[in-house]
RNA sequence: GGAGAGGUGGCAGAGCGGUCGAAUGCGGCGGCUUGCUAAGCCGUUGUGCGGGGUAACCUGCACCCAGGGUUCGAAUCCCUGCCUCUCCGCCA
């Protein structure tokens, strides 16, 4: 959410940024709403000044023995006056407020402007594998491998949910525990395990609803529950409506959790595979930091995410996202796409996102700033990382010509040991 | 699921329907004191939204879980919801 003063005093900046973002949005509306809401809030409030006064004095003058029957009188009136303002106000708040939710963050200067083609990648490392033979796509070797059995994952649930087996369900434990205890230990992240399930607010707080609720999973039939899409939810939410300590910052907290996606805009888009699932795991990064270390937060957050990839010897770029690719609440994107081999693609492993104030303003997030000013902190997230599509590069990328796959060095020893993985 | 109790400031904990934004204690902050020593004393200490002022600051309104209601006036009475605790039952 933006600040409504920022927003009242640069109104054509605040227009541009929706444009930048591809979002459309009633600024005009918002401007004209705010000013209306102050007109009735001091008209509202000068009346409720005049009622406590003469309460004051009825209180006074029951207690010499009087019956000030007309200022009761007088007052009822008033007090009808002043309800009816708030049930004005009441409205336009309302209004105001679903407005200001549905203003997008502003990108930062350094995002490129422009739609998905204005991308820029801005690094890479290692080497893109080459192969002795036709190298063979993820479903091809999981299925072969029994890794993976896609045909009773859509029975059990439907496409798009993934049933591991064997190996492949101890890969996939793998990788979450070499994930936590890999920002744990190396990067300093303090670890949590957040419910998998959120309320309205919380939703609210991240970002994702109003905009992108059509694409959560709810359960609102008795409950007014939404499962979360990425653990940056519940994580970010664990401090909404606080006011942290100067002390306590930055604030560098790591969970995983699985994360559940209905993908409603892309049906029938990267059906095979790994590629697009609805339910998947994930370790996610979340920072809470002061707003002048953001943008230095930033950065060395996406050297941990880079670092956790060369662990696993992935050759990956990263992304700059122009400001119509990135989300709704970003103000500036690294994406971390992984070279999978089979695929010949780059698949997308990490988002590394700076909120700014955006989503503490949602969330109401604030720090006491030298024990003074209380302020809204920023909030940061990456991947690190998505479980699916990693899974699909390290197959892909250490697949052999005798069909078994090369086991990164770094997930050894949380697979026993195991230096292969061939067919049981 | 059944029965009961309760939700007040960073924490603990008072609060007859009328100077209660709220006693008191702890904690925090500032200062004083520093020969009776892991102390004492004094002061101070919430948030939000408005108005005024370059500013320090002044000022209005609201906030005692949330939302309604009664009343001239509600932390205090009534209703609903949410949450917590205790006991019983059930249960991974």
């Amino acid at each position: 959410m933006l600040d409504m003063r920022f927003l009242k005093e640069n109104p054509e900046f605040v227009r541009e940024a929706c444009r930048l973002k591809g979002v459309r949005a009633d600024v005009d509306r918002a401007v004209a709403l705010d000013a209306r809401r102050r007109e009735i809030l001091l008209e509202k409030e000068a009346l409720q000044n005049g009622r406590n006064r003469v309460s004051r004095e009825i209180a006074g003058k029951r207690k010499a023995g009087e019956e000030p029957r007309a200022e009761q009188e007088e007052m009822r009136k008033v007090g009808d006056r002043i309800a009816a303002l708030e049930v004005e106000e009441r409205a336009v708040a309302a209004e105001l407020h679903s407005l200001m939710l549905a203003i997008p963050n502003h990108p930062d200067p350094d995002a490129p402007v422009g739609d998905g083609s204005a991308n820029r990648e801005i690094a890479s490392w290692g080497e893109k594998p080459s192969f002795p033979f036709e190298p063979r796509p993820h479903w091809e070797i999981c299925e072969t491998l029994g890794l993976l059995d896609f045909r009773r994952g859509v029975k059990i649930a439907g496409s798009g949910f993934i049933l591991y087996r064997g190996a492949g369900a101890r890969l996939e434990r793998a990788l979450i525990n070499f994930f936590l205890d890999f920002h744990v230990s190396r990067h300093g992240y303090a670890e949590w395990f957040p419910p998998f399930l959120v309320n309205r607010d919380s939703m609210i707080g991240t970002g994702q609803i109003p905009k992108l609720e059509e694409d959560m999973y709810r359960c609102d039939k008795d409950d007014d529950l939404f499962l979360i899409p990425t653990a940056e939810v519940p994580i970010t939410n664990i401090h909404r409506d606080e006011i942290l300590r100067p002390a306590d910052l930055p604030l560098r907290y790591c969970a995983y959790s699985a994360c559940f996606r209905r993908e409603a805009g892309a049906a029938g888009k990267d059906t095979r595979g790994l590629l697009r699932v609805h339910e998947f795991n994930k370790v996610e990064l979340v920072k809470v930091v002061r707003p002048e270390e953001s943008g230095d937060e930033h950065e060395r957050l996406r050297t941990d995410v880079e670092d956790v990839l060369r662990e696993l010897e992935l050759p990956y770029r990263v992304v700059n996202l122009a400001t119509g690719d990135m989300s709704f609440s970003a103000a500036k994107c690294y994406d971390f796409e992984v070279w999978a081999a089979g695929t010949g693609k780059y698949l997308e492993v990490s988002s590394c996102s700076n909120y700014t104030d955006y989503q503490a303003r949602r969330a109401n997030i604030r720090f006491r700033d030298d024990g003074k000013k209380v302020r809204f902190v920023h909030t940061l997230n990456a991947s690190g990382l998505a479980l699916p599509r990693t899974m699909a590069a390290i197959v892909e990328n250490g697949q052999r010509e005798d069909g078994s796959i090369a086991v990164p060095r770094a997930l050894r020893p949380y697979l026993g040991g195991m230096t292969e993985i061939g067919t049981a």
